[in-house]
DNA sequence: TACATGTGTCTTTTGTAAGAGACAATCCAG
DNA sequence: CTGGATTGTCTCTTACAAAAGACACATGTA
């Protein structure tokens, strides 16, 4: 599965190469990498920049933009010489959720959850193999854990991580897991042996809970989502206060699980 | 439904032969036709019926599908050899809409209207030169009007059309109105004249009412939304029977007007 | 059995799109 | 004002992607 471009995953192991800039790209990659820019800053970016950011010739770019625009799957925004995401865009999304129970379904659970407890509750899933905030509908707590829709996490700092990694090969697994993904935002480190044994343990419980992983405030609480095959699709998970009550705790956990398999009872 | 061939409208009048097949395409804009044509089908599809469908050839919509599905805006779906918009495309869609808040409030508002009133409404905006509903939501009626999303209808077809076209030149107007789009669903033919006239009077009257020109049993009625710099920007629309009382017509305008009013206080 | 139809992966060829660079027009700081 | 940085549009060249087409392997069906 080599592919050559430099947007997914590399699996080739070791230290990958990054791509020798200069050589000569495929007009559509170039494409991909804008919109992965666009997705990364979450705001209009100016041509120059994009080109810049990018790493492509001014010249490409404009060509590019253009076309882009004139489809309608960017827009310039306002002062007229940045651009940004666009409508055409926003309409592939909504097919993209018609045609999807899973997720048209999810995303109506997690906002009930999260109005039911008050908490931060979140769709995630696995997008070329990391971890993909899909949904999430803030808590009502003062000091909301807010995350953006749509941001990549490191799959070793949550639980839904270890939930969506549940039945995959070693192998695969390590392959997902680059070596940065396992130092926690407090520099801690886990070890790989640790983390794939978390896996095993969470795909056989069940569900999943951390503490204290991406923040030292909060723990996370995760219950699978399957698939017809039975494969995890998806998880739905609550970020809670890490001094929630034992009990408090488990009984999300039990809300959480009943949930997740409604969810799963797919037609 | 089967509109074929090109994804934009082609603004140069005249018998302009449309970009002859067979020639090489660039690469780009055969995805923009895949897009395009799952869009139009709203399911997936077949490689090879996708390959026909853009009417390019199969060894090349592999490679671009591959691509596409690597990068996620595409993604498999269920039986294996099918394609159909991926997750990156939805992310990037709610990326639009977080940047775009005309489109998130009017989305809500249009929720609800429709949750008030029981009639279905819809936010609607210009794309690419055509009518498009952005965001529909149904009403409670037993015999609900349904619109799909990102359905694109002729601009004469509505009352939102006329508004949204206010303040354009005639000659715009013209380019951006083919005679096909003249012709209503049941036959009849409108006059070029009069749809433009019908477009100064709405734009005028700060509101517009259809009656009985999609289908003989609604009547369309909409008030535009306008931007900072006082051009139309989108309307909010209702679809109601076409008998209902000139009283709750009244209503249900001013209604509308004070919604759409609302959401053109642009900060 | 033969025959058609669809799928997925190769290779080879060649038309063209990506890229380099030059240009004028703005903009802004000193 | 001047000099440097940025923007948008152009032209020309050649490296390379799109296309053609052959292949192997499934299907179904007469």
């Amino acid at each position: 599965m080599q592919d050559g471009n430099g947007l997914a995953v590399r699996p080739d192991a070791g230290p990958d190469e990054d791509r020798i800039a200069g050589s000569r790209e495929k007009g559509l990659n170039r494409v991909l990498h804008i919109l992965e820019f666009l997705h990364a800053n979450q705001r209009a970016i100016g041509i120059g920049d994009l080109a810049k950011g990018v790493n492509a010739p001014r010249s490409t770019i404009y060509t590019l933009v253009r076309s882009l625009v004139d489809a309608g799957l960017l827009e310039m925004a306002g002062d007229g010489n940045r651009v940004y995401f666009g409508k055409k865009l926003y309409l592939y999304g909504m097919d993209y959720v018609r045609g999807n129970d899973l997720l048209r379904r999810g995303r109506q659970e997690v906002d009930n959850l999260s109005r039911e407890t008050g908490e931060t509750s979140e769709l995630c899933m696995l997008q070329n193999g990391r971890y993909t905030i899909v949904h999430s509908s803030p808590g009502t707590r003062p000091f909301r854990i807010s995350s953006a829709t749509g941001l990549q996490i490191p799959l070793p700092w949550t639980a839904s991580g270890r939930l969506l990694l549940a039945g995959f090969e070693r192998a695969v697994i390590e392959d997902m897991v680059s070596e940065d993904d396992l130092v926690l935002p407090d520099g801690r480190r886990l070890l790989l042996d640790d983390f794939i044994e978390d896996i095993a343990t969470a795909g056989a419980a069940g569900y999943c809970v951390t503490s204290g992983l991406v923040d030292a405030y909060t723990k996370c609480l995760a219950a699978p989502v399957f698939s017809a095959a039975g494969k995890v699709e998806a998880t739905i998970c609550l970020v809670v206060p890490i001094d929630t009550s034992e009990e408090k705790t488990g009984d999300l956990i039990a809300l959480l699980r009943e949930r997740a398999a409604r969810l799963s009872i797919t037609g």
